[in-house]
RNA sequence: GGCGGUGUGGCCGAGUGGUUAGGCAGAGGCCUGCAAAGCCUUGCACAGCGGUUCGAAUCCGCUCGCCGCCUCCA
C-alpha cells in the first residue's frame, strides 16, 4: 500500500508490487569534503524513515549509500591543509557516520567508495564508447547527449531552452554543451587512476550509475537524493543507463531543501547550519523530529528557533512517557499513524495523530486512569519506535535516596515547612530530575529544560 | 529566457469544496505554597483581484511576491 511521489512520473505511485518482499534502494551519499550540515541530515533521516517503514511491513530492504571520496573539492581542501585527499576523505567520512548515528539513522547495508570502483567505471565508460555514445577529446571522455534515446525524462524540460553556461563556463571542445564528462584527465601529480584514456578521474555521474548497478543490479526499486540532484546528476545517471541499455531505477524520489530565512541552505550561499553543532545544542532526537514533522518534499525552515521548538515538542512527548509504565499499544491508533506514513511519507499527519494520543494520555493520568494511560504511553512509544524516535535512554529510574527525598519533601510540604521542601527540591533537581506536584502527589520527570535557554557554554551535553 | 515549486494565524508546519490539523510561543482559567509539567478555553489564518458554486483557503483566470534548477550542491 505504500505510496511515494515519483519524480519520473510526477505523481504519487504505488511503491511496492504485489508479492514483493525485497526493496532495493540507492541514495546518493556524501562527498566527504566537509562536515555535514542540516540539509544533509534531512536526506539521510528521510530515507532512514522510508527504510524503517518498509522493513516494518515485512520487506527486506537493501540500502546502498555511496561515499564520494575522490573529488576536486576534496583535493583542493587537502592542498589547503597540506595533507592528502585520502586523509580529508577519511576524516569527514568518519564525522559523517558518527553524526548520522546521533540522528538515530541506521547505517546503510553498503557504503561503496568511489575509489574502490574505478575499474568498474572504466568498463562502463568503454561500453559507452563502444556504443558510439561517448567520445574522447583532449581533456577526457564525454557522453554524447544526442545519442541518448530520451534525455530529460527526469528534468522534464525542453533542452533547447536550457541556457548552458548560465553558471559555469562551457568547455568549447565538447560536441554539445550538455555533454558531460565520464572521465576527466588530470596531471599525474594529482590524485588519479590509469585508464585507456589517460591518467585521470571518473565523473561523478558515472560513479553513481556504476555503483548502483554493480551493487543492486540492472534494475532496482528506488533511487533517491536531494532535489538538487535531479539535474544534472540523476538525469545524467539515467542518460548513461539508457546508453548502457540498463532499465535502472523503477522509481525516483527527491527530498526538499532545508532553508534558512527562506533560502536554500548551501555552502555557496554560506548559510549552512552545521549538523553536528545542531545535535550538540538540541540533541539528535530533536533534530530528527524537526525533520520528520515536516513533509519530506516541502522546503523546511531550520534555525535555532525552529530547532528549539522541535525540542520543546519532543519534551512534551518524553514528559508524557515519563509519567508511568507502558501498557499495551492500541493497534488501531498505531495503524492510523503508520497509515499516514504509508501515504507518501505523510509524517505531519502522523504527528498530529501522535500528539492527539499524548494529550489523551495526559488527561488519563490526570484522571488517575493509570491502566488506560499506560496503554496510551505504549501506543505513543510504538509510534515513536516506528519512525526511529523512541527514547534511547532507559526508563526513568529513581534512586532510593531520591525517593526518600521526595517523601521527605512531601512531609515538609504537609507541615508547610516550605524552606525544607525547597531545599529537598534542590537536592532532587541536582540529581537531574524535575518535580511536578499533582493533586495526588509528586511526579518526577527527567530535567528537560530547553538547552537553548542556557548560556551556550553550558549547553554541551544535550540529553541522550 | 526556459522549467519547476511556493505564498496558511506571532513562528514552524499540514490539509482540504461545507465539521479543530498538530507543535511552539502568547492570553485567560483549573491545579498549585511555589514550580519548567498537565488539563480546559482562546486567536476575524489561508498573498491580491475577479470568476464558478447554495457554499472556496480548497476549482478556474489574472496580478503580485518569494524560492529552486538550467552541469558545485543533499
Amino acid at each position: 500500500m505504500t505510496t511515494l511521489f515519483d519524480t519520473m512520473t510526477g505523481s504519487v505511485t504505488q511503491l511496492i508490487n504485489p508479492g514483493q518482499d525485497t526493496f532495493s534502494l540507492y541514495v546518493c551519499g556524501p562527498t566527504v569534503q566537509d562536515r555535514p550540515h542540516l540539509g544533509h541530515g534531512r536526506i539521510v533521516a528521510t530515507y532512514d524513515l522510508l527504510r524503517r517503514h518498509l522493513r516494518q511491513q515485512g520487506l527486506q530492504v537493501n540500502l546502498v549509500m555511496n561515499v564520494t571520496d575522490v573529488d576536486d573539492k576534496i583535493i583542493t581542501r587537502a592542498a589547503q591543509e597540506s595533507t592528502s585527499a585520502e586523509a580529508i576523505a577519511s576524516r569527514y567520512e568518519a564525522i559523517w557516520w558518527e553524526t548520522m548515528d546521533e540522528l538515530g539513522v541506521e547505517r546503510p547495508d553498503s557504503t561503496p567508495h568511489a575509489t574502490d570502483w574505478v575499474q568498474a567505471m572504466i568498463i562502463k565508460i568503454q561500453l559507452m564508447i563502444d556504443a558510439q555514445a561517448a567520445y574522447v577529446i583532449e581533456d577526457g571522455v564525454y557522453l554524447r547527449i544526442a545519442s541518448v534515446p530520451h534525455y530529460g525524462l527526469l528534468t522534464k524540460q525542453a533542452f533547447d531552452q536550457l541556457q548552458p553556461g548560465n553558471r559555469v563556463e562551457v568547455n568549447q571542445a565538447k560536441e554539445s554543451p550538455l555533454d558531460f564528462a565520464l572521465w576527466k584527465r588530470v596531471d599525474v601529480s594529482e590524485l588519479g587512476f590509469d585508464s585507456p584514456w589517460g591518467y585521470g578521474r571518473p565523473g561523478w555521474h558515472t560513479e553513481c550509475v556504476t555503483m548502483s548497478i554493480e551493487l543492486l543490479g540492472p534494475t532496482f526499486d528506488l533511487h533517491g537524493g536531494g532535489m538538487d540532484l535531479i539535474f544534472p546528476h540523476h538525469e545524467n545517471e539515467l542518460a548513461q543507463a539508457q546508453v548502457l541499455k540498463t532499465p535502472f531505477a523503477r522509481h525516483w524520489a527527491h527530498v526538499g531543501f532545508v532553508e534558512m530565512n527562506g533560502e536554500k541552505m548551501s555552502k555557496s550561499i554560506g548559510n549552512t547550519f552545521d549538523l553536528t553543532e545542531a545535535i550538540r545544542l538540541f540533541g539528535g532526537r530533536a533534530v530528527r523530529l524537526a525533520y520528520l514533522r515536516a513533509y519530506y518534499r516541502s522546503p523546511l525552515e531550520m534555525s535555532e528557533s525552529t530547532l528549539n521548538d522541535a525540542l520543546a515538542s519532543l519534551n512534551r512527548i518524553d514528559n508524557f512517557l515519563d509519567r508511568g509504565p507502558y501498557g499495551r499499544p492500541e493497534a488501531g491508533a498505531v495503524a492510523a499513524f503508520t497509515r499516514a506514513i504509508d501515504n507518501d511519507l505523510d509524517t505531519p499527519t502522523a504527528f498530529s495523530v501522535l500528539f492527539d494520543h499524548v494529550r489523551e494520555g495526559n488527561t488519563l493520568y490526570d484522571l488517575r486512569q493509570f491502566d488506560s494511560a499506560a496503554d496510551k504511553a505504549a501506543t505513543v512509544h510504538a509510534m515513536l519506535d516506528w519512525i526511529g524516535l523512541a527514547p534511547t535512554t532507559e526508563r526513568l529510574s529513581i534512586p532510593p535516596e531520591i525517593s526518600e527525598a521526595v517523601e521527605a519533601r512531601q512531609q515538609a510540604k504537609q507541615n508547610r515547612d516550605y524552606a525544607t521542601a525547597d531545599a529537598l527540591r534542590a537536592v532532587i533537581e541536582a540529581a537531574g530530575f524535575a518535580i511536578f506536584d499533582t493533586k495526588d502527589g509528586t511526579e518526577l520527570r527527567k530535567d528537560r529544560r530547553l538547552v537553548i535557554d542556557r548560556p551556550s557554554n553550558e549547553a554541551s551535553s544535550p540529553e541522550n
